[in-house]
DNA sequence: CACGCCGCTGAACACGTGTTTAGTCGGTGG
DNA sequence: CCACCGACTAAACACGTGTTCAGCGGCGTG
């Protein structure tokens, strides 16, 4: 049913590489040199370069969300996106996922949002099973846990531009492996013992948002 | 001995506003005509449009390092950030930053280099001062900080992009105000106790390095 | 076989880009 | 006063872009 070549097939995965490896400001001339086809056939299989770009947005959601589905009862989202950047076959989507994050389209706000419902998930069955702390706003702490995975992202994606570390700036999947084993010690360290001696900071945060609460009444909603 | 109309400078100026605001892809023209001048004079000032943006690098990275020096000896790092976007009259800057950030400049590199010498300096004096715990790690430990701050940074202009929060895209200093207000305190209750329960992962953790430093010895020097 | 369909192409088009060129205006020093 | 110099500009240039157009060629179906 579908094409005996598969050409465009061939051209979304090439744009998708292409797209993760120099931004979606690559041209569609490089991607069809890519995909060893002419630019306009390009154009008379997805539309128009937008639509190209989307049909690359639905492709990678839909491989992340099987494969989230397939690994999610075995570890956790951050174990996940390791072993997704592991993974040969996933190394180019995954790129992708992180290109879209520093480029901010849609596809990147339905992949934060997946990871942020997942962390939240995870860390409520933690919650229940006592291995994690309960949160005064387990929302909050799941959004500052997902800050801290992408943010390591775009230093790692950072310490490539300048030249450091070991991946020569062509590989974000590598980078991400490298990332996730230097932030290991540290992270799992600071996740269980913390950063402060004593409470004063939380006591003093608490005591003044109780303080501003009284001064200018509510002003927050749902 | 400067222009008397000062057109460079108000190009520069134009330029960092338009940068922040539509990324580097943005036009010489669009500047030019922002500062209410001719594409050629641009060119004709600072010979390109890359040397342009090396001057708006340049700038802001003396702005940043005189204000940072000014108030590095009042409050935390991450303070010092709010802080920074809080003042109006640096609200171009910080937005030119976040920015460079995202499209990982040369700048880009020396804020977050800034930024993780200033951190792990600050929590060598905290652990010296007996508030902050001491970590196996501090250098990748004030990498983590760091990595969540400049997340929570991404997060945010991911918000912004979806149509959500307050800030309506245009304005990534206020966004940045906000997000660190709801990442307040979820933040200091995860710097104050912790995550887990117990010591367990990273017990875990430990072992499983030991031990797989002495499978297949001491790969990283210097 | 002949027809039409469809994957596919090279050449062109329209446009936006950074940059160059030729030239105008105004002030300043000889 | 004249000549020069630099800020400044409109117009053009060269190029890269996404997209369109006319047509080629092999396939399945009438």
């Amino acid at each position: 049913m579908e094409d005996r070549t598969g050409a465009a097939d061939r051209i979304r995965d090439a744009a998708i590489t292409r797209f993760a490896r120099d931004g979606f400001g690559a041209s569609v001339r490089v991607i069809a040199a890519d995909a060893q086809v002419s630019a306009a056939l390009v154009i008379h299989h997805y539309g128009s370069k937008d639509a190209l770009r989307a049909a690359c947005d639905e492709h990678v959601h839909a491989l992340v969300r099987d494969a989230k589905t397939d690994a999610m009862r075995n570890a956790s989202p951050a174990a996940v996106i390791a072993q997704l950047a592991t993974v040969e076959q996933y190394a180019d989507v995954f790129a992708y996922m992180v290109r879209s994050l520093l480029e901010g389209g849609e596809g990147a706000v339905r992949f934060v949002d997946g990871l942020l419902a997942d962390t939240e998930q995870y860390l409520a069955a933690g919650v229940e099973a006592g291995t994690v702390r309960p949160s005064l706003d387990p929302r909050g702490r799941a959004r500052v846990l997902v800050a801290t995975t992408v943010g390591s992202l775009l230093l790692t994606e950072l310490d490539a531009v300048a030249g450091r570390g070991t991946a020569p700036t062509k590989d974000p999947a590598r980078a991400i492996v490298e990332m996730s084993h230097a932030a290991a010690l540290p992270g799992i360290e600071l996740y269980t013992y913390g950063l402060f001696t004593g409470s004063e900071y939380l006591d003093a945060y608490l005591a003044r948002e109780q303080q501003d609460d009284h001064e200018h009444g509510h002003e927050e909603d749902a």
